[in-house]
DNA sequence: CCTACCGATCGGTAGG
DNA sequence: CCTACCGATCGGTAGG
């Protein structure tokens, strides 16, 4: 692996990027993470299928080819993205709800609410928003794979949802009701602005009083 | 306009189509007409970037160049189903709302959560839908054009929303639950089966279960 | 991971 | 609205 001077094209890009070889970092599977870190980011600005793999080689500093070195195709790595994304939305839901009790499904649902919120609007969390706006693209192996994921991490709203129902805070079908909430808060991305307008905790709150009932 | 033999391949997808040309029918603003509907068909099966103005021109039994003669650019035929789309809601939620009494802000949040989900999930309803996940592929001008007519849209939700706040069957703040509820019933494009589950009258009576506070 | 390249597709156009 | 076509872009690959 020698030193190759880089195209000179790429410098300015470079240049604002982070330093490269510099340090004498194992660029192990560093260079995976910064392909599928820079793939979410311009897959969710611009789209999968306006995001051409040239853009996401030239994010990282690398030649046109070489993302598939990494990937051995765009819907690779349009699958691994999302993956990714659905595998942290789990860890970050399970960490949430760990030491909260059954017996208090309110504090369950807010806390659920809040970490999604986090999950789709947090800085730099580009890989769940690509999940929900770019599946159309995957195909049938690959979506059974996400679909999995997927059910996975909605499991754990079911239990909270019928505790509601059950004590009265809830009144809509708990089938219905969770997915006329994810839904509302999947769209969330639409139209949410980090820079004006709510906090993610205004946000929650406003959710927990659209949904809930007091008793 | 002579009549031109039509070439062997697509005689397949003509059979099973409408007939053309066979009555003397004036084919005015039919073909542009006929178009859009495709386009909004194919743009929502299959995206706007995965779909090829080739494919638009053989739904109707057109050659490749040939919406050219009718849309001036791939952007200009998307701009124009989506402005199709939001006139026909915005019709569909007037009608709906003619002669409901502004005292009954319960019937009037039922009826435009109604017409909505017709406006998008009702059979061959596809140009809203379009709308709603294709918002990226439009540009600057085109943009502003549907932003005014979502605008408008929207607008008739803001009164009925705030005369629920006041009798408290609504709790959260007035835009945030506009934008919450909105997203809950945008949603349902991606999850809904018209062939199975939930009827428009069920999902609609959930909606106000799960949304509306009795008092 | 770079170099050099290929085959395919696509939006769009001139000219009738 | 068809015919014939162009320039550009794109995913992907061989060979190092």
């Amino acid at each position: 692996m020698s030193a190759s001077v880089s195209p000179s094209h790429l410098e300015p890009k470079r240049a604002r990027g982070r330093p490269r070889k510099t340090e004498d970092e194992r660029d192990d599977g560093n260079r995976r993470q910064q392909l599928l870190s820079a793939a979410a980011r311009l897959f969710r600005r611009n789209g999968f299928d306006a995001t051409s793999t040239r853009d996401i080689a030239a994010a990282v500093g690398m030649h046109s080819g070489s993302p598939f070195y990494h990937f051995k195709s765009k819907d690779a790595l349009l699958c691994a993205v999302m993956q990714e994304g659905m595998q942290a939305a789990i860890a970050r839901q399970a960490k949430t709800l760990r030491g909260v009790a059954v017996t208090e499904p309110l504090e369950q649902i807010r806390r659920l609410v809040r970490a999604h919120f986090e999950t789709l609007l947090g800085p730099g969390n580009d890989f769940v928003p690509v999940m929900l706006y770019e599946h159309r693209s995957l195909n049938a192996r690959q979506r059974a794979v996400l679909a999995a994921l997927q059910a996975d991490y909605e499991a754990a709203w079911t239990p909270v949802l019928e505790a509601l129902h059950a004590s009265g805070h809830l009144r809509a079908p708990v089938k219905l009701s969770r997915l006329l909430i994810l839904g509302a808060l999947n769209w969330s991305v639409q139209w949410f602005d980090r820079k004006k307008g709510a906090s993610l905790d205004e946000l929650t709150d406003a959710v927990m009083a659209l949904f809930l009932k007091e008793c």
